[in-house]
RNA sequence: GCCCAUGUAGCUCAGUCGGCAGAGCACUUCCUUGGUAAGGAAGAGGUCACCGGUUCGAUUCCGGUCAUGGGCUCCA
């Protein structure tokens, strides 16, 4: 019995380790082992979206039998469909296919499987004038390829499906978006619909409310009301004003980094914004960065480039006098703001900009201690992290892209001690093969915001290159020079993007080490602007980042004005607490605590912002 | 860069089938001195993103530019 009901939830059976249809089982080898596929495993919501997105180009071919079919996967969150159509899809549209897609759920026809050699379903595809299945078919190495009917609706399709349409139970289009025929830009543009689907109506809500929660959370949308940063049409695409809240934000932050940074022995350096063009030949930037970087400009006649990376300059800085292997490790850190180009269409509030300081440094070190080395960047970097409230991540190596600069030799070597470094320390990671920068490989961490989102900041990157193309050396032991290896890191990545991160992930409630202002200290009436003044200026005095409303309005209109702002602790001052000499404080909750005298109240408040408290 | 959508007051948005534009909030002034998320009244505020075209007349229609948004790496 128990058996019936499981085969009525899967999805689909895997049949000796292979995915198939219900429908394989009739013909099936007896000896074969036969599991069923988990609606709930990954493959099981794999086959589920993907017969939705076939329901859906189903619907779309009967509204709109003109279109022509390309692709139509499942996703990680749901699934798509290419389609190539003159007229554009409307929000309209939407709504028209979703309703056809109920009427073919209902239906219930069963999805069937035909195997057909390649001539022949070539035949029948460029009959039917769909000439993306052409090429598909034609890209498909094997003597046969399987088609699936549902309906009167053929696609070619590897499969598996669900046996039939009604087992579809929640879904929903989501939106419209152009996509080139297989990525490519050179290739023609087509439509591409959006949807997502669930097992139970529930989960479908349950996503629906995340993809809500995001929009609430949208960094640009807090960072407007939060008054934290913005753009202007002005100024430029991808280049962030940072407005008092945002900045001083910003400060918090950067005095932390500093501190840290030299209290685990790193000294802090600046460097100017452009530099000749010549120092970026040299560096390998022109070769191999150039479509990051901007037109040189000419200053008495000799080309500059704005910086789009900062390394150059710490090695002249290291260069700048006889280094010994008594200094290294030496580690050189800049809060340092580059600008590179980036398509206009990839830009996205603060978390893709043209303009961004990152929290660089650059390790130059003796090939035996980089190893160390990583594992102390690896430390440091989960301590920072952590103290802005994350403590997930995922961590990747990245190895030789296809553009590089350097002897394989030396990736090699650059590659195995990063790995190493991993291994000993321990944490679970993977490798995403060609993903490193053109001088080196890297170590990325992306951090899990609060919704689990993954978010891409930190990263510990070996130079074997910068210091061979800039005959970089120190003197060894042995009285003669060497090489030194040069690490690159960044822990926040961009101090704009993670700001975004950080926005996000707080829903603009920053803890009370980070939030702009930290107490607002607001009045019933006028009575009580003399003492209110005083409370105002003890805690200014004490450092905390107070603001005072004796606006004549009543208590609630204040409180609603402080508590959209997110301020952490509202200061309530009436003729009661003139009188006892006292304040009360209403907390962003909505909890009222107290009464406390000032100096009690800034001593909580100090001990939170000390410890950099989360809550 | 490309496709689609959007651009009206500081913010959120309505509106004009072509006849020189409106609301709420915010802002200013006045009244109110009120104890935990909006007290009342009055006022000020816009080259309807920008440039050009059509028209007697354009914020509205057409073209271009700029900016913003959703996407363009998930491979039948």
């Amino acid at each position: 019995m128990k058996k019936h009901i499981e085969a009525a939830k899967a999805v689909a059976v895997k049949v000796n380790g292979e995915f198939k249809d219900f429908q394989s089982l009739e013909s099936i080898d007896p000896q074969s082992t036969v599991e069923l596929v988990n609606p709930e495993s990954k493959e099981g919501k794999e086959i589920y979206r993907h017969s939705t997105s076939h329901i859906m180009a189903h619907a779309v071919k009967e509204l709109f039998p003109d279109v022509k079919f390309a692709i139509g996967p499942a996703i990680d969150e749901g699934f798509y469909y290419d389609f190539d159509r003159a007229e554009p899809f409307t929000p309209e549209d939407l709504e028209k296919i979703e309703k056809k897609m109920k009427e073919i759920i209902k239906r219930n026809n069963p999805f069937v499987r035909k195997a057909l050699p390649k001539s022949e379903a070539l035949d029948l595809f460029s009959k039917a004038g769909e000439d993306y299945k052409v090429q598909l078919i034609q890209d498909i190495p094997d003597e046969t390829v399987s088609l699936y009917e549902e309906g009167g609706f053929t696609d070619l399709c590897r499969g598996p499906h669900l046996s039939r349409t009604g087992k579809v139970k929640a879904f929903k289009l989501l939106s419209i978006a152009g996509a080139y025929w297989r990525g490519d830009e050179k290739n023609k543009m087509l439509q591409r619909i959006y949807g997502t689907a669930f097992f139970t109506k529930e989960d479908l809500k349950a996503y629906l409310d995340f993809l809500e929660e995001v929009r609430k959370r949208d960094h640009r949308k807090l960072g407007k009301e939060l008054d934290l940063f913005s753009l202007s049409e002005d100024i430029g695409p991808g280049l962030i004003l940072w407005h008092p809240n945002g900045a001083i934000i910003r400060k918090t932050i950067e005095d932390f980094w500093r501190e840290e940074h030299l209290a685990a022995d790193y000294k802090l350096l600046f460097s100017p914004h452009i530099a000749k063009l010549n120092l970026w030949q040299r560096s390998g930037h022109w070769d191999f960065y150039r479509e990051n970087m901007y037109s040189p400009m000419e200053i008495d006649e000799v080309a500059y480039e704005v910086k789009p990376m900062n390394c150059p300059f710490h090695i002249d800085i290291y260069k700048s006098s006889m280094r010994s292997y008594r200094e290294l490790p030496l580690r050189y850190a800049e809060l340092g703001t580059v600008y590179r180009y980036e398509r206009s269409g990839v830009l996205h509030g603060l978390l893709r900009v043209r303009g961004f300081t990152q929290d660089d440094a650059h390790i130059f070190c003796r090939e035996d201690q980089i190893e160390g080395e990583v594992l102390d960047i690896l430390d440091f970097t989960l301590f920072i992290l952590k103290t802005f409230g994350f403590e997930n991540y995922d961590i990747y190596l990245s190895t030789r892209p296809e553009k590089y600069v350097g002897t394989l030799e030396n990736w090699e070597r650059a590659t195995n001690a990063l790995k190493q470094a991993l291994e000993k320390k321990g944490p679970a990671y993977m490798v995403d093969p060609g993903e490193g920068v053109f001088y080196g490989p890297k170590i990325d961490i992306k951090i899990k915001d609060v919704l689990n989102r993954a978010w891409q900041c930190s990263t510990i990157q070996v130079d074997f290159n910068l210091p061979e193309r800039f005959d970089t050396v120190y003197r060894g032991s042995d009285g003669k020079d060497h090489r030194p290896i040069m690490i690159h890191r960044a822990l926040m990545g961009s101090l704009e993007r993670f700001f975004g991160i950080l926005i996000e992930h707080y829903a603009g409630i920053f803890p009370l080490w980070l939030s702009p202002v930290q107490v607002a200290v607001l009045t019933i009436s006028e009575k009580q602007d003399g003492y209110a003044g005083e409370i105002f200026k003890a805690f200014r005095k004490a450092g905390i980042r107070t603001e005072i409303n004796l606006e004549n309005e009543k208590i609630g209109y204040k409180i609603r004005e402080a508590t959209l702002k997110k301020v952490p602790y509202l200061v309530i001052i009436g003729d009661k607490e003139a009188a006892e000499g006292k304040i009360t404080v209403r907390k962003r909750n909505g909890e009222n605590i107290g009464p406390f005298t000032t100096d009690e109240f800034i001593r909580i408040i100090e001990e939170e912002i000390q410890t950099k408290s989360n809550k």
